[in-house]
DNA sequence: TAAAATCCTACCGTAATGGTAGGAATTAGG
DNA sequence: CCTAATTCCTACCATTACGGTAGGATTTTA
């Protein structure tokens, strides 16, 4: 399960993707728009700011804003930023790497093996998507709302399993 | 993170699927050989049991055994058995959906968006992928240490971004 | 009948999750 | 210079999930 935290990152900033001529936009604003809890929000907003994405002022009239172009931030980062590495196993993030105590041989472990293709899966995809894509398919989403399959969402047939399509 | 006890299912399942024809075998055994802690493995091997993967007898002799064949066994069913769905988002699984309170349009939702590649990638994998698949990548990976990428492993290549081999 | 195994229930310490409370520091506008 | 709006920071807290352990009941073989 993908933290709260970074849903609600990762809806703030879409939302301030989509509000950043309107100058810096304080918390509370945000959190109406996108129900989320207020405080909660702040501390996901500061640590955003403290990771460099966003920029804030204070006082009247302050807020938060992006910092840098949404092209340029990679979803992947932001939710490492929030919640930590998310391999599946801990012999197989790079940025938090340690041992499986259990394993013996690491390049033969099964469960190894099968994970490091779901990670890599996985990483490809949060790290191949910037603010600005995600921006764009929520507009397609949008607008498109009757058409087939939009962008990348097609499945990429492999071989066709029946039961894939009726579980999880 | 993967649990502890799928991890070691899975270990414990290609432990098994390797001693076939050996006859039922106890659980302290499995332990030895896989370093799990055996009151543990045996919770894990009666869920198994339990969801009608396994087959066990009692008294001496006894132990488990598989019940069916190895290519019928997807990785995913045994995960989501022991583990629960795996779904990042609650509105993403189809065992256990329900609504997220906070998102107003489940179709326009960024993060569902997002989120519904990376769970079509993981389930592409782990469904597509049996207990005999993975035996075979266990043994290629023993014997062909030194040649370059085994099987599936490849990195499927997208467009290069330099910075996706040095995070997680 | 003794030993080896599965089966079952209950418990338990630790850590992560999803927040809340309360206030200090900064800034704009009047 | 005062007030209100805002970010910033620290501390706390309730609930749940995780990773087991303990102890024994039941079944089966030899
Ligand atoms: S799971 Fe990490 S080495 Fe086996
Ligand atoms: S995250 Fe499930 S609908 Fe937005």
């Amino acid at each position: 399960m993908l933290p709260m935290k970074s849903r609600y990152a990762l809806k703030a900033l879409v939302f301030l993707a989509r509000h950043q001529a309107d100058g810096p936009i304080p918390v509370a604003g945000i959190a109406a728009a996108e129900a989320i809890p207020v405080k909660f929000l702040e501390a996901i907003l500061l640590e955003l700011r403290n990771s460099g994405i966003l920029t804030s002022r204070r006082g009247p009239t302050g807020g938060y804003q992006l910092r840098v172009a949404p092209q340029t931030v990679h979803l992947g980062d932001v939710i490492r930023n929030l919640s930590g590495p998310m391999a599946p196993l801990p012999c197989l993030s790079k940025s938090a790497y340690h041992r499986c105590g259990e394993c013996v041989d690491e390049t033969t472990c099964a469960v190894r093996l099968l994970m490091a293709d779901v990670h890599a899966a996985t990483l490809r995809i949060v790290d191949g998507t910037t603010l600005a894509a995600l921006v764009a398919r929520v507009d397609a989403a949008a607008s498109g709302e009757a058409e087939g399959q939009s962008q990348r969402c097609r499945p990429q047939e492999g071989p066709p399993s029946a039961k894939l399509d009726f579980i999880d």
